[in-house]
This record gives structure tokens, C-alpha cells and sequence, in this order.
DNA sequence: ACGAACACTTGATTTGGATCATGGCGCCCA
DNA sequence: TGGGCGCCATGATCCAAATCAAGTGTTCGT
């Protein structure tokens, strides 16, 4: 059982007060990668003062639900969440995931309600940052204005080699290139790129990917058989990542 | 053979002179809905300043390549362009397919540096906005930069509809789709919703949506067949469109 | 105006992943 | 502390779309 030092650490200075000293950019762990990256520290002051910080969310909460008003963007400061559509059908498409220092919800902006649902996959810390107030700030901040614009383009470029992935690549290519993308996320927020906890279920992972969860469950085993990796329920360990990489095609 | 009112009068303007009067937003026939959109007639003259209208690209030439530096987003007066990534294996994913009105080069900003390459699948002419002049402006003018936020979400909401449907749909529902969508985007440009010439090929439609060309072949025979929509070489006209409907799955 | 290259269609066969079916394991809670 | 339910694994069968193959139609360059 490994220990989620994210959300100890974390939720450990929410428990107190919602304003703890902790709780703010200038002192987060993650504001590397997070919003206030681009920003000189008396802008992230100002940037702070409009963020709100509420209560965690439990498992299986919603943080917001398509066709609610869109009125802020959020970051996760510690958790994961899954963002999900439902499609005319009935059924569900994940869109993605999002772990902590990164940012969810821009989908809403285009119409002014939440393209979207996102929900807690665990216990999950957010910051909410108000929209209207971040387009205000962002015209006085230009620097601010650009990495918003930035962080929007990403959500972009990722989308494409997602919609890359599911029209061009198979079964163990998909599952492959998620466990890396998964494992550079982790190594960009200073943790394991080797060993960690998946927060999702093997329904998410295949729905994400768009496969089934037996294909989810046959590709896992057979990338142990392969010795590329060691899957204990939710425990993934990489053994090697190159030849993931080789099966994801990324190419030597 | 149809007519292109797009081309024929948009092109008469560049022929002549790139500072023709007839080329500037506020005189542009597509104004009400590329980005001048959201701005008051002062403010569209500021706009203007910064645009840079060139040449017509010619069929097959190249607006960007992947890996580009990023320098300006691009919005769309006549003709048709695709976007497209190249894969790690060699192969292309089409991306998307931008009609006049559209602005595409969005991608570009996360890293300052094109995610796709964009070519015209016939004569095109465009208008270049040097992204850091509309950077500027939109500090200025918070209508521009809500705007340009909306339009980047837009892309956003319309990759993850794409998502879905490479991840949930069949060949015939896909291909239901995307004729809807052209329909749609044509009557948004007040064109014919029901008769349309495709600008672009069977293989782009397949390497889009996620198919082989011969799956594409099949299903505009079998919806011909079906007396949803006929099909002459790149000529459609959309018989039914609630059939249509039904077979794209958007209920009744 | 002609031929080559390209774009599209249609048919036969194959196949990767879906679907259907079953069983085990862990976990939560009474 | 056991029972039920959700999650996961694995085997058997099926099917939609890919692949392979062979044409025909269209476009373009000279």
C-alpha cells in the first residue's frame, strides 16, 4: 500500500483554517506548474487574492457538471479528478484526467457553461479561480494573460494526440502511452516516474481510451507477461520504460 | 460542376490590391462570424490595423508546418484548409478542417512552436493576426481577449466531441457527423445547408474521422442507398436530414 | 487531346477488439 | 466475520472495419 504524500501533506493544511499560511500560492508546492509559473511574486499576490479555497472534495463528488453555469476555472492542488461527457446516447466519454497543478474546467468558457463534468476519482484539494476576476487580472497582468492562453493551447495540443492515439493506434499503444503520459506527470511534480497508485478504475482507463475494460485487463497482463511493467490491482510499477516506449511507438 | 461564391468574389477583392477597400473587416461579408465578432466598429478598426491579408495560397501549398515557430493564428476568408499531424511513425492525423470564418494556428501558442501543419485543399485566402499584436490588443480591449478565450475553448469543446466520436461511434455514425457538421457550418456562412461540394478527399475524410478510405466509400454508398444523401464524386446533397440525424445518433 | 497518376468504388478475406460468460478477489459494512 | 457487491481477470465467440485485391473514373500536366 504506498502512501499519497500529496494529499497528506496537503489536506493536512486545510484541516486547520481555510486561510492557513499554507494555503496560498506563494507558499504551494506546486506553483511551479501551476498558474502562477509566469508570474513575479507581487502578481501572484494579487493573483492569490482572488483565488477561493473551499473544503476538499470527497470520492465521487462532482467539482462541476455539464450545463452548470460556467463561473470559475479550478486547479487541483492534491487528488485527481476525471472530466466526462455524456453523449446523446446516454453513455459516458472520459475527456481527461487531471492531477494536481493542473488546471480543468476551460472547456466552459465558450459558452459560459461547463462543456463537462468533472468529478473526484479521491479525495481531492481545489482552488478555484473565478473567471471573471482572472480576465480582469489577466488585462492588467500580461504575463498572465499569455500563460492563460498558453495553458488553453495545451489543452489543445493534448486533445489532438489523444484524438491522435484513438484513430491510429491499437489496443497496447493506447494503454502504453497513457502509462507514460502518467508517469511524466508524476516526474514533473517531483514524484516516482516508476512506481505509483492509478486513481482510476480500468472502466475509466478503457472508456478514456476507448476500448473495453477486458481489453484494459488483457493488455495490462500481457505487458506484465512482457515484463514491461508490474500491475497489483492499482499499483503500476515500470520495469521498462524503454521497451513501453517502443510499444507506445514513440520510437527509440 | 457548382459555383464558388467564395472564391470568385473574395479573390476579385485580392486580385486588384492587398489594400483594396474591400478587404477589411468591417467590410468583410464574414464578420458577424470570424473574430470581429464581439467588438464595436472602433474597436474593429484596431483590429484591422494589426491584420496582414497576402496572396491566395494555392491548393496543396502549406500555411505552417509542424514545428514552425509560432508567429501568428489565421482566420479564413475563402477556400478550405486542413490541419494535420504527422505521427512518431511516419504517418498523418488530420486534425480538423477549417471553412471561411474559422481560426486555426491556436495550437501554436503552448509552445511557441506550430502542433500541426496546415495545408489548403484548394485555393484559400487568409488573414494572418500576429499573435503578439492580438496579445496586446486584447489587454486593451476586454471584449477581444474574452473573445479569443471563447474561441479557444470552442476548439477545445469541438476536439473532445471529436474524442468521442472516434472513441464511441461507428463508421456510419462518424461519417453522419461530419456531413452534419459541414451543413451546419455551411448555413452558418449562409450557404446551401443540404448541397455542398467536400473540399476534401475520401482519404482526408478517413484519416480524420478514423477510417480507411474504403470503409468511407462504403458508407456514403450505403446512406446513398438509403436515400439519406446523394453523392456525386464530391458533390453531396443531403436528402434526409432527420434520417441523418438518426444515423449520427443525435436522437430525433 | 492524350496518357499517366491519382481518386474512388466494390468485392473477398482477415483480424483486433467487442461482447458474452464465468469465476476470483478484496473491501466495506452490518 | 461473513455476506454481498463492485472491480478485475480470463476464456469463447462474434462482428465491424481493416486489409488485400481488382477494377473504373477523374484530373492534370504536357
Amino acid at each position: 500500500m504506498s502512501i499519497h504524500l500529496d494529499n497528506i501533506v496537503e489536506e493536512g493544511g486545510f484541516k486547520s483554517c481555510a486561510h492557513d499560511f499554507q494555503t496560498n500560492c506563494g507558499n504551494c508546492r506546486l506553483n511551479a506548474i501551476c498558474l502562477p509559473l509566469a508570474l513575479e511574486s507581487e502578481d501572484v499576490e494579487q493573483l492569490d487574492d482572488i483565488i477561493q479555497r473551499s473544503k476538499p472534495i470527497q470520492k465521487n463528488q462532482h467539482l462541476y457538471r455539464e450545463e452548470d453555469d460556467f463561473k470559475s476555472v479550478y486547479a487541483v492542488r492534491s487528488g485527481t479528478l476525471k472530466a466526462y461527457k455524456t453523449t446523446d446516447d446516454g453513455r459516458e466519454q472520459v475527456t481527461g484526467f487531471y492531477f494536481p497543478g493542473e488546471i480543468l474546467g476551460m472547456d466552459g468558457i465558450a459558452n459560459n457553461t461547463h462543456a463537462s463534468s468533472a468529478k473526484a476519482l479521491e479525495t481531492a484539494a481545489i482552488c478555484e479561480i473565478p473567471f471573471e476576476s482572472l480576465e480582469k487580472l489577466s488585462t492588467l497582468m500580461p504575463n498572465l494573460q499569455r500563460h492563460f492562453f498558453q495553458l488553453m493551447s495545451r489543452e489543445i495540443t493534448e486533445d489532438q494526440q489523444l484524438i491522435t492515439l484513438l484513430s491510429k493506434n491499437s489496443a497496447d499503444e493506447r494503454i502504453a502511452s497513457l502509462m507514460l503520459s502518467i508517469s511524466a506527470r508524476n516526474a514533473r511534480r517531483k514524484l516516482s516516474a516508476t512506481a505509483f497508485r492509478l486513481p482510476m478504475s480500468r472502466v475509466d482507463i478503457g472508456n478514456y481510451l476507448g476500448l473495453t475494460v477486458e481489453t484494459v485487463s488483457r493488455v495490462f497482463s500481457r505487458m506484465q507477461k512482457m515484463d514491461l511493467l508490474s500491475v497489483d490491482n492499482k499499483e503500476i510499477e515500470i520495469l521498462d520504460i524503454q521497451g513501453l516506449r517502443e510499444m507506445a511507438n514513440l520510437g527509440g
